[in-house]
DNA sequence: ATTTTAGTTCTCAAATTACAGAACTAAAAA
DNA sequence: TTTTTAGTTCTGTAATTTGAGAACTAAAAT
């Protein structure tokens, strides 16, 4: 009879969610940062706490949150009388970058149309292939630009 | 007076594309293969051009190739009385992988979940927020799922 | 049967990344 | 003023990734 505690299963849990944060991404060490403020009860941990309970070092845990803080997917907030932050997830911050990420791509697009410039026009079919390349990045960018326009006016308030 | 040749614009054009292909998952190398193929006139290499134009080695090409193969992103052709392969970029399957790209990250969405389900209700905002981030990955995934089939009814014969 | 050729696989070195641990810093507390 | 603390930065290293070069293979050409 194998019995799995709570404490198992969330440390399990923030390795799951460490590693498809690694395939978004992040290093694993951010990833299971992340992971631990989306777990975390109360929401709003302390650097002191994260690298105690991730046993990580605090170099790497300093750094996580730095480049968290940047990404914008975390936050932090102060209490009186207290030096600590308190880390937490952002979540605008992170819907924000699942926006981007999802919108992006954007470069590959006029390096591709330089290419069809410079093609000569002896292969016309694989040029029209590019020229449908282009077509479908530009008509999906349009779509999911009014698709999140439709969410943020259905959740406006 | 800076002259540039056509062929230094078709190796920086390649070398840019390639920063962007690296920027979307594939090695540098893997990049340039894909870059090349996209400017090559006409549109189908064999592996001995493409490492000499490239100045790779013959194991970077093949595993380069593989690669590429393996994700669908090129194909190639072959001649009767010629043992070489003649490899070419898979303009629908770079599309097919584009929009599975797009539709992807599926698989934090459970774990999100598995969070949600873990949590207590001491602090029902951070559950709000987390429950909002679920919602709107669902109805994203869903208005993409419909552009894509709006593209193909559009595009399809 | 021998040689060529198209491509693969193996081995290894260089570059990069991820992180621990220790030394450090700046502000607050004592 | 001295000490504590919250966090940063520096240094080194282990692990991983990338790709070169050489040896190899299997089929085709001679």
């Amino acid at each position: 009879m194998k019995k799995t505690t709570k404490e198992q299963n969330t440390k399990q849990l923030i390795e799951k969610i460490g590693v498809q944060s690694e395939k978004a991404g992040l290093t694993p060490a951010v990833g299971r940062i992340f992971a631990y403020l989306m777990i975390a009860d109360p929401p709003e941990k302390s650097f002191e706490e994260i690298y105690q309970y991730l046993q990580m070092s605090k170099s790497a845990v300093s750094n996580g949150l730095n480049a968290l803080l940047q990404h914008g997917l975390i936050d932090y907030i102060t209490h009186t009388g207290d030096r600590k932050r308190y880390f937490h997830i952002n979540t605008k911050g992170w819907m924000e970058q699942t926006k981007k990420q999802i919108e992006g791509q954007e470069q590959l697009q006029p390096l591709i149309k330089e290419v069809l410039k410079s093609r000569s026009n002896k292969y016309p079919e694989f040029n029209k292939a590019l020229e449908e390349i282009i077509a479908f990045h530009d008509f999906i960018r349009e779509e999911i630009k009014n698709a999140i326009k439709k969410w943020e006016k259905k959740h406006k308030k």
